[in-house]
DNA sequence: AGTATGACCTGATGGC
DNA sequence: TGCCATCAGGTCATAC
């Protein structure tokens, strides 16, 4: 569920609320979000910073990092009760926050070191540089969606951003990476700082069940111009946004605008 | 290296 | 109301 400006959003207002807190108590309910290895006792042990690293929320602690994925449907939620979808709750003084994920396509990891998990990915979309977006898109020959979900190559992107992101920069998004003109990949670039900043601005999407920490869900889906959008006319020239199946995943897009 | 498919989970929705 | 198929913000493993 959560791509980078939902998680963006959520680490704002835990960095805000956990950082310098300790962790008094934490239990875990068994699930596949823990992939058969539970965090040790982290009893006693401070939050020293919260951080987006892509799609996971690191909380770096004064021993060892704590990585939360949430998956499809994963939410982190201050002082909910606990209920039969709770697979972690962690104690602070005064605060308790729980992770609820229905589907349990969310991870738990806990390391010494920054998790390999996390160090393998590539870099930011905010924080790519025009110049090493353009090589790196251009060093691989898969369609451009794919790519652009693939979080090796930049980490955060998911199939929301994807399509609005592609929509916005007229690319079909089946065009082949390598072969996308260098002012093109620019454009791509200037428009994925563009949506994500300002998807960030207004809290994330929120189309079914994305909520932030407090419970509260994002606006972002009401300036979406192709995602969920599919026969409904295109903004820039009416024709209908067309919806098909790409890299697994849905895709939304103009057939007129976005050109193969 | 790429891509296509299925798997992993549970719930919501829509057709019959 | 019930049953069945399909779909959902994400990875991951396996097979061509």
């Amino acid at each position: 569920m959560p791509e980078l400006p939902e998680v963006e959003t959520i680490v704002r207002a835990l960095a805000v609320q956990l950082r310098g807190l300790v962790i008094e108590s934490a239990q875990y309910w068994p699930s596949r979000v823990f992939r058969g290895v539970m965090p040790p006792e982290l009893d006693g042990t401070q939050v020293k910073e919260v951080r987006r690293h892509g799609k996971y929320v690191l909380v770096e602690l004064d021993r060892g990092y704590l990585a939360i994925h949430l998956g499809m449907t994963g939410k982190l939620l201050f002082d909910v009760p606990h209920n039969q979808y709770t697979r972690a709750q962690w104690h602070f003084k005064g605060i308790r926050l729980g992770l609820e994920d229905i589907r349990q396509f969310g991870r738990v990891i806990w390391a010494e070191q920054m998790p390999e998990e996390l160090r393998k990915l590539g870099p930011d979309p905010l924080e790519i540089s025009v110049d090493e977006f353009v090589i790196r898109a251009r060093s691989h020959r898969t369609g451009i969606k794919s790519l652009l979900l693939t979080q090796t190559f930049v980490r955060g992107i998911g199939n929301i951003y994807a399509d609005e992101l592609l929509f916005r920069a007229k690319v079909h998004p089946n065009r082949s990476s390598a072969e996308l003109p260098k002012h093109v990949l620019r454009r791509m670039w200037k428009e994925m700082t563009t949506l994500l900043e300002e998807a960030i601005s207004h809290g994330g999407s929120s189309i079914s069940d994305y909520v932030n920490t407090a419970g509260r869900q994002g606006s972002f889906q009401k300036e979406h111009r192709v995602y969920g959008k599919a026969g409904e006319p295109c903004g820039n020239c009416g024709s209908p946004i067309q919806k098909t199946v790409l890299a697994q995943r849905g895709t939304h897009y103009c057939p007129v605008c976005q050109k193969l």
